[in-house]
DNA sequence: TTCTTATATCGTAATATTGCAATGTAGCAA
DNA sequence: TTGCTACATTGCAATATTACGATATAAGAA
């Protein structure tokens, strides 16, 4: 055990996990935050904006992409990240599946 | 090491995080999804509904009201769960905050 | 009281994640 | 060439997560 039973679960909601995944950590928010108020693509300036090590910055940028939220390019000797607005809207419009009109009963 | 780093991250940022990782497992998603599609509240439907065991999904449900995503009561001898809107508006509301106008110059 | 039903908790094995030092690699400047 | 800068990768120790059998617990039925 320790590993999570995907093979019983249908693509999408795998999909989905792997997405809200990449996104369940604190630092992965944050490059996320930092990505997001630089409007345009930065590259490890994260390494002096987070208090983390330079090796760990690496890998959970490397966990983000791999989850497809953000996207990278090779510029020279840096490296450009940006976010993939494809699946922000993919987790939002999940996030709209679950709303109701009116409160259940029980709660 | 195995731990995060919490301590160096603003609460709101460790509270999104905390979120989004309730989400990060498909068991999680497949119960949501399941509290979702019943409109109103249900109880352990879900072991005849999951391929998982009892304490598993017993443990998932605790993770997730643990994260307040969902809020349970007691009717009798069953637990009756159900979403808590205001968890997924804030979750609706990061994602909001992360889009663009226009794409950047460089993905 | 005893039985059943619905759930939670404990304990534990298997595996995954986190963080980092050390090391590698690739491009560019001198 | 040497050296620097900006990364990525490897390897490992510490810790967390996942899954479940066994065992509680609490309410209601018989």
């Amino acid at each position: 055990m320790g590993t999570t039973k995907s093979a019983v679960f249908s693509e999408e909601i795998n999909d989905l996990a792997l997405l809200f995944k990449a996104l369940g950590h604190p630092a992965r928010i944050a490059i996320i935050q930092f990505l997001r108020a630089q409007e345009t693509c930065i590259c490890n300036d994260l390494v002096n904006e987070l208090p983390l090590a330079q090796p760990t910055i690496s890998q959970h940028l490397k966990e983000l992409k791999n989850a497809g939220i953000i996207q990278g390019n090779v510029s020279g000797t840096s490296l450009c990240y940006c976010l993939n607005q494809d699946k922000i809207k993919e987790l939002d419009a999940f996030l709209a599946s679950l709303k109701y009109d009116q409160s259940p009963t029980c709660c």
